[in-house]
DNA sequence: AAATGACCGATTCAATTGATTTGGTCATTT
DNA sequence: AAATGACCAAATCAATTGAATCGGTCATTT
């Protein structure tokens, strides 16, 4: 519930919280379940009490890091202002959010594309979720009447489909390492163009 | 200035169509000016009589295609239509008509991004010639009083860099090898939208 | 019951080495 | 003058192989 802290309440936190500092600095592949649980401060055969194995961690350490990204989105949908800024809001619960998370670490690419062994496409289903967010979103102020959907010739899908296009573009800002400072940036104008076009 | 045929007038375009096809299809480093030689009917010492080496064609065939994109470009500005279909033709003209070129290759990646020994960062160059074609076209529609920029409350350059950004993101259509068909859709999706944030 | 860490087989790494390929040159041919 | 292709040194590749590492298990300890 609350931001993790730097030390953990169970031992199944204290290693997600572990995997989540190594994952993202070393990728998946050059970390090891040793690593981890020395990171946590355990042993090594302690995490298997706790999860199925190296891709049961990581792949609960992804749902954690989605469902906090969710909280935020909902603080973000329920705060105050217009309907451009509460968009922003979302973006940025939902794109930078991640980012915060998983750092400007080379090793997003790995972690959110690596096809794990088993288990469900982990990179679609962040797709499909935030595809979902965005469409409740768009709609819901659209039935407030704060926005006008068909002003733009799309629908909601359409129009989420295209914000995430541009957030995940806006991810590669091109020469020189990405900057966080920079991408929230990029967030904030597609937040601003989109509420333009969708303006009652 | 045609569109390059089969056959070649010259023998520096004959260089040029070969080393499209071979760079295209296996990439920049697993292709030997041997292979760019045979593929053009000569021989391979004749490569240096016209280029000054492997990294001089490359950059040369990229800015054939640079140049042959702008002209694609100016066709699309002239087009009649709405303020919003001579945008998507510009985008149209810019985006698939280079994944045109380099074709859905996953060498495309390379071809771009790689930096070559010495010369002009290529990436950096298509970028901000892409950039200045869009800021240009966009204030000159606001001139012709097509688009009104302030309704959006952003400048020129920022919504060219929202584009640019939301284009590049389509092209990884996630799940699936890229379609240029969705993608052509998707910078449509681009354009409408930002075609509705400009209305004046 | 909860936690540990030595242990196992499989995978990955790193260093070596010999063969092949490559970018580029240039004496020769057309 | 234009074009060729054998040639060279350097870089790359592929195969080998012995060591190190890893994910996962389980008898033992706490």
């Amino acid at each position: 519930m609350a931001e993790p802290a730097p030390e953990s309440r169970t031992k199944a936190d204290a290693i997600l919280n572990a995997a989540q500092r190594l994952f993202t600095q070393f990728g998946f592949r050059r970390t090891s379940i040793d690593d981890i649980a020395r990171e946590a401060g355990i042993a090594k055969g302690t995490v298997y009490l706790y999860f199925d194995g190296k891709e049961a961690v990581f792949r609960a350490m992804q749902a954690r890091n989605l469902a906090e990204v969710e909280v935020a989105c909902d603080l973000a949908e329920a705060a105050g202002g217009g309907f451009g800024d509460r968009l922003r809001g979302v973006l940025e619960a939902l794109y930078a959010g991640m980012y915060d998370r998983y750092g400007q670490s080379e090793h997003l690419v790995e972690l959110s594309s690596t096809r794990l062994a088993v288990g469900p496409d982990i990179a679609g289903q962040v797709d499909r979720t935030y595809t979902g967010r965005i469409v409740g979103f768009l709609n819901a102020a659209e039935r407030a009447g704060e926005a006008s959907l068909a002003a733009s010739g799309l629908d909601a899908a359409a129009i989420a489909a295209t914000l995430m296009a541009a957030a995940k573009g806006a991810k590669q800002s091109e020469s020189g390492p990405p900057d966080p400072a920079t991408y929230r940036a990029s967030l904030a104008r597609v937040a601003a163009l989109t509420a333009a076009a969708l303006r009652p």
